[in-house]
DNA sequence: GTCTATAGTGCGATAGAC
DNA sequence: GTCTATCGCACTATAGAC
């Protein structure tokens, strides 16, 4: 016998995510959160700085882009080493997962609070990916430049991915070749998706 | 004699930024911010939607670089485009507004709450950026590409204008063309800045 | 686990401009 | 009378301090 149940975090996440679709966002209370996942307030503060980093915590899906650039291989050109890494870490996104990440997403969507947070992350990301560029010999300000341009490729992609049934991996790769088009003189054919 | 004095909004606004400077944005209240201005509370939340929005609010910037799409010549190119709406714009920030400009940064980089209220104020500028396109006939997704991406060069170049001495315009100016040798085949010298 | 400050909202009252 | 800006008060919930 325990003296609490595990996961206290996983069922606060899943908790948060069920109350802030059904009922909203802001008609949610930390305290009802809580008390769906068996606990009290308090605890919800312990484990999340605020009633939004519940929907945004544990994901450690910016540790895997990192890692992927660790890998990808030197070149002339960061874009291309940004472009490897994010396409390499498309599998973290699995069809499977899509309708989690699609209801999450219209949770998001809906609160304008929430699109700060998300928008807070896709920053910390092109920041830590800026870094990595840096650490492998890219000067400013292409390092910076490259690596939002990457994260910019990965938000659409992932917007397309939730709207469509296309695999991550094809639409980032169609992206990344439009985004190259942008400087070429003659202007881009629409997209097929 | 008057009921109150006029400019009420603007009241609050310089004594906010000098107390969120002087003390910090969580060390400030509401209630001080209002005193200062020599107001209450209930109305400082009249004129601003919470306490971040007292740095953004009245930021007709937006309409300008709007405007100045509006006016940029039809070009095959949706990123020249794009690119002559931003450089055109650039004279909102003459280099007289820094020292005030350079003041507000420090208090925003100070606060991950103010940060993220920025980045929903550049996300929904380049949101507006792309409609204007879509509007002049550019497809997607080259319309937000293109959008987003000029705004990361804006967001960029606004950055070295406030670590700088030099003009916004010169700074954007350079950073278009580094941003065009992104997708170029060999990677781009240094900045000089 | 308890206590408290304060952000933010709802509703109503007041007072001047017109 | 209407319109608008301000104030007053009661209230809840977040978030942090103790």
């Amino acid at each position: 016998m325990v003296r609490w149940e595990p996961a206290a975090r996983e069922r606060l996440q899943s908790a948060a995510l069920e109350l802030y679709a059904s009922h909203g966002f802001d008609e949610t209370t930390v305290a009802e959160i809580a008390h769906h996942a068996g606990l009290t307030e308090r605890t919800f503060f312990r484990h999340f700085g605020d009633k939004r980093e519940v929907l945004f915590a544990g994901q450690e899906f910016q540790q895997r882009f990192i890692d992927e650039l660790a890998e990808a291989r030197d070149d002339t050109n960061p874009l291309e080493m940004i472009a490897a890494a994010i396409t390499g870490a498309s599998e973290f996104f699995p069809d499977e997962r899509r309708p989690h990440s699609r209801l999450r997403q219209t949770v998001i969507a809906a609160n304008p609070e929430l699109r700060e947070r998300e928008l807070l992350k896709m920053a910390s990301l092109a920041t830590a990916l800026a870094a990595a560029l840096r650490g492998r010999g890219v000067p400013e300000p292409a390092a910076t430049l490259a690596a939002e341009s990457g994260v910019l490729v990965f938000r659409l992609s992932f917007e397309q991915w939730l709207a469509t049934e296309r695999s991550l991996l094809d639409i980032e790769r169609e992206l990344f070749r439009q985004f190259g088009a942008l400087t070429a003189g003659r202007a881009p054919e629409p997209s097929t998706g």
